[in-house]
DNA sequence: GAGTTTGAAACT
DNA sequence: CAGTTTCAAACTC
């Protein structure tokens, strides 16, 4: 189990996951004002939801319950969202090529602007087309009467097309088309999506047409983990299912079943409403779509981990991190067992969108049952029916711990209670999720009970663990080598960090799936003595390094802050007031810091340099081997040691013991006979070398 | 690789 | 909250 490393965010996890990052990115629009992103305040509560159904037969309550929950737990006044005529059009298409839209519909605040307007430059990139395998295909996208696309507006599409990185499926590719359109003339507030079908991609649960609650510029922030890449998404707080179609700036959660549509809307005021009738069945579990609308991010959509209700994403209050329940099917009666379930691959969407890139690890709460190894305890291990979600493990022995909802490590996962109870949770670091779809027991299930004929069936198939190669060899997260605290302590740095240990060296470890009762006791104990416990300590300014500070400081007294027993040091930070370091050197103009900087930066010269002349090193020796290398196979005789064969060595080797022969027979002195013999060698080189290019030219006036 | 040093975490 | 102990990483030899 390959864990996306700290490091694996080295690539995607600093600009993918990177909240602080996204907030900063710069949100106006054009004609349509700045987005306000933000995550909900800090330290809000959010309520755990032990009572709440897993499944309802319309889990868009729930979500709702969630949502609002969410958004009392928030506290303040709904965030204001400039939102002006904002359209966005989600369509996925499949095999059909048919897409399904949903609309934002424009807010009618600004209804003047017309179609031919002439302010292109502000409205630039109209539309937005994320398509996620396959080709791109552009329909005309239409809502209700009066809001097709004009040629104009057809004009300012812009397609992405995001190949999806796992080629291996036999199901034919299927797309997210995610359009948005800016200022879209002529669309009345009111203006109901026409879903357009795509094959086997709904937006809808049966028989329950959602209606989009509300839109809110709050940010569906993604955890700044130091593992992002791993992070589960959620948005929360929705208004109350009455909310329909009024202009409550709130966030918009279209649940679907367990499916989370959430959409965002940078534009202010515009009421949305997002109509599908179709049944859900399509899109791929977990799959996350951002849309980065005209400078900046304008729309995530995310959509449900599953097309069972079996996960659910919830974004705390006033935390940095997401998490993901897992919800059994069990409560609602619904079945889900393998012939329905479209959860089959964990599937990590990026989408670039110029302003935001996420990595989402999308992780089938299925995949989760089938990794659970087979040696789990009695306690931990779960398995209901069939047809049942199966749990990882009882969380119910901690119930208490639920209260610290917003300290949990990063990227913590939620489980139900086994037993069709919702009385618990089992915490599961979103990176375990990520290593369960790195390991073996991925693949076979994968290649076994994952398979269903649903229609995630059309779709391409992701790689397997979510990841690919690459993102999975470039985060090495370095391994611990505890011994005593059973990786149950923060001493830790694989469970401080919120990460299941692995490919490490230490003994006796309880920091796994396995240990997952112990692990929830430790994770509790922490939080209990510190609530910032799996927090981030080194806070992230706003730019440079400057604003980086430990949010404790350090404590050095013998180092001088100038060694990696320096957590400000070992940061590349430096201490700042809070420190009750004595002795320290690790500030702006202490010599000795400027000195070990001086020294690291020669030290890094040197590396680059010697990694520099190594690699020009291996090039002449690799060319030269080239350039030496006979060619024996070629018959082209590319090199003159082409003809140094068996044959022209014996006959070498033969005038050469002639020449000895001669010189012994003629009684020359040994150092005669050597030079002689030399000789004799030096003419044979001339002869074979000439041979050899003579028949070079030969060769080459006859082409061959 | 073994032993030492160090400071954060854990404990009292 | 302060002092002490425990622990694992950093460091040295």
């Amino acid at each position: 189990m390959d864990v996306v490393s700290p490091e694996l965010n080295s690539l995607l996890p600093d600009e993918i996951m990177d909240t602080e990052a996204i907030e900063d990115i710069p949100h106006s629009q054009p004609g349509g004002g700045g987005t306000m992103v933000q995550s909900a305040s800090d330290d809000a509560p959010l309520p755990m939801e032990t009572d709440t159904p897993m499944a309802s037969e319309n889990p868009s309550d729930h979500s709702q319950q969630v949502a609002s929950e969410a958004a009392k737990s928030a506290g303040g006044p709904p965030q204001i969202i400039k939102q002006e005529g904002q359209k966005l059009l989600v369509t996925a298409i499949g095999k059909s090529g048919q897409p399904i839209v949903l609309q934002l519909p424009h807010t009618g605040s600004k209804p003047g602007l017309s179609q031919t307007s002439g302010d292109l430059k502000s409205q630039a990139p109209q539309f937005k087309v994320v398509t996620i395998g396959g080709r791109t295909e552009l329909k005309p996208i239409l809502g209700s009467p009066g809001n097709q696309l004009t040629t104009l507006q057809a004009q300012q599409l812009k397609t992405m097309q995001i190949a999806k990185k796992t080629p291996v499926s036999s199901a034919a590719p299927i797309k997210f088309i995610i359009t948005k359109t800016v200022n879209s003339k002529g669309l009345s507030p009111q203006t109901s999506v026409t879903p357009v079908i795509a094959g086997t991609i709904t937006l809808s649960e049966p028989h329950n047409t959602t209606t989009l609650q509300s839109i809110t510029g709050k940010k569906i922030a993604i955890s700044p983990l130091k593992s992002p890449s791993k992070v589960t998404v959620v948005s929360v707080a929705s208004p109350t299912s009455n909310a329909s179609h009024k202009s409550v700036t709130l966030p918009v959660n279209v649940s679907l079943g367990q499916q989370i549509l959430t959409v965002q809307q940078s534009t202010p005021g515009s009421p949305i409403k997002v109509t599908t009738s179709q049944t859900t069945q399509g899109l791929k579990p977990g799959q996350t779509v951002t849309v980065g609308g005209v400078g900046g991010s304008q729309f995530k959509t995310i959509i449900p981990l599953a097309t069972q209700p079996n996960v659910q994403q919830i974004q705390v209050p006033g935390s940095r991190f997401h998490y993901v329940r897992l919800v059994t099917a069990s409560s609602s009666g619904q079945p889900s067992g393998p012939s329905t379930s479209s959860l089959q691959n964990a599937k990590p969407m990026m989408v670039s969108t110029g302003a935001v890139r996420m990595s989402v690890p999308i992780v089938p709460a299925q995949s989760i049952k089938q990794m659970v190894p087979k040696s789990l305890t009695s306690a931990a291990v779960v398995t209901t029916t069939q047809t049942q979600q199966r749990l990882i493990m009882p969380a119910t022995p901690l119930p208490q711990i639920q209260p610290n909802f917003t300290n949990l490590p990063p990227g913590t996962v939620l489980a139900p209670a086994p037993g069709g109870g919702n009385m618990g949770y089992a915490v599961v670091p979103a990176q375990y999720v990520t290593q369960l779809q790195q390991s073996p027991f991925v693949t076979l299930a994968s290649s076994s009970a994952f398979t269903t004929n649903t229609g995630i069936q059309t779709q391409a198939r992701l790689p397997l663990n979510g990841l690919s190669a690459a993102e999975t060899t470039s985060r090495p997260r370095k391994p611990c080598n505890c011994t005593k605290s059973q990786c149950l302590k923060l001493y830790c740095d694989c469970f401080a960090n919120g990460e299941f240990c692995s490919n490490c060296n230490c003994n006796n470890c309880f920091n796994n799936l396995e240990h997952e009762t112990e692990r929830l006791k430790a994770i509790k104990t922490c939080l209990d003595r510190n609530p910032e416990a799996f927090k981030p300590k080194i806070g992230k300014g706003k730019e440079g390094e400057s604003d980086r500070r430990h949010s404790k400081g350090c404590n050095c007294k013998r180092s001088g802050c100038l060694k990696n027993y320096c957590e400000c040091y070992e940061a590349k930070i430096m201490c700042s007031s809070i420190c009750k370091c004595i002795g320290c050197k690790n500030f702006e103009e202490s010599p000795e810091r400027k000195t070990l900087m001086h020294l690291a930066d020669a030290a890094d010269m040197r590396v680059q340099q010697q990694t520099a002349a190594k690699t020009k090193l291996s090039s002449q020796i690799s060319d030269l081997l080239m350039r030496t290398t006979p060619v024996m196979s070629s018959g082209s005789g590319r090199l003159p040691f082409t003809f140094v064969t068996k044959e022209v060595l014996e006959a070498t080797c033969e005038c050469l013991l002639e020449q000895a022969k001669k010189a012994e027979q003629t009684h020359q002195p040994q150092v005669e006979a050597e030079r002689m013999i030399l000789e004799e060698f030096g003419h044979c080189l001339m002869r074979i070398i000439s041979s050899a290019g003579k028949a070079k030219a030969d060769c080459a006036s006859i082409n061959c």
